[in-house]
DNA sequence: TCGATGTGTTTGCATGTACAAATAAATGAT
DNA sequence: ATCATTTATTTGTACATGCAAACACATCGA
């Protein structure tokens, strides 16, 4: 009967999925970050792409695109946004096409403001995750490399 | 000098923070389900909700939120498309504050038909980031238990 | 040089996500 | 019985996300 065959479906999905075990940690961590971070303004989304500004001067975004994982259109509005809001400015280059951008001085001394509470959430995600589950993050991160998948 | 702070700064983020890996797994994984599931117009997100429903016979808005660690306002317009789209339905009950729901006769047959792709995006997550994270993503969320954060 | 192809980015569209506030209804205290 | 409180859900608003398509420019081959 159909029924029957629903039933051990929907089980075998919630209880092993690992979609669902993902963005459920998946909202809960970026809640985490996102309460400890909101009285400077700042979502952890928007907080990882300054730092990944930081640690590469310029910033050209096809590559935060692949080191992140992140769709370019995605990344293109979120930059819009952080330029709005004067913590990063286009760079003028050769390259028509490309647009890359850095941190202003604005988004640096935001990135120095936040450094507390991003110490905060990092501590409360790795006590209520686990050691074991951070160490596998990174394991899995070096797995990925900056593959594309499709 | 303080560019030197925010250089290590950065770098330690970019290095050590678990909303930085999480989200970035978080976007692959979806990926995965998502094209696999593309054929069938279902996304990952809404299988989730459909099958904790095939799981829960009638749903209570509240406790799908409560299990999938999901905001109430999310679900509601989650569902609100899926019921448009003929996948759930709601049931009459005397508490007037609730909306419970169920899955249709059409959101049943989906589900049966999305599991070849499921067990296909199952495999293929599996695969990329290791029999390691999986084990350490149910410990996580056996971990979180159904604790609310706030 | 010029047209085809490729690369980098943005736009149009739909969905997912959460906070704050509104709404609606049940419950509890007096 | 009535009013205050609590509980369940929806609405307003803003941002995040990705696919498909458009756009802009570079590059390569004839």
């Amino acid at each position: 009967m159909a029924a029957e065959k629903l039933k051990v479906l929907t089980d075998t999905i919630a209880g092993e999925c690992i979609a669902v075990r993902m963005r459920m940690l998946n909202r809960v961590v970026t809640n985490i970050y996102d309460d400890a971070l909101r009285p400077l303004g700042l979502k952890v989304s928007q907080m990882n792409i300054l730092v990944a500004a930081g640690t590469m001067g310029t910033a050209r975004p096809a590559e935060i695109c692949a080191r992140m994982h992140l769709d370019a259109s995605t990344l293109s509005r979120n930059v819009e946004r952080m330029k709005t809001r004067g913590w990063l400015e286009v760079i003028a280059v050769d390259d028509g096409r490309a647009q890359p951008f850095r941190l202003t001085t604005e988004g640096r001394k935001l990135l120095l403001q936040a450094d507390p509470a991003w110490r905060k959430a990092q501590k409360r995600a790795r006590a209520l995750l686990g050691d074991g589950i951070v160490e596998q993050l990174g394991q899995a991160v070096g797995r990925l490399g900056e593959t594309i998948q499709k």
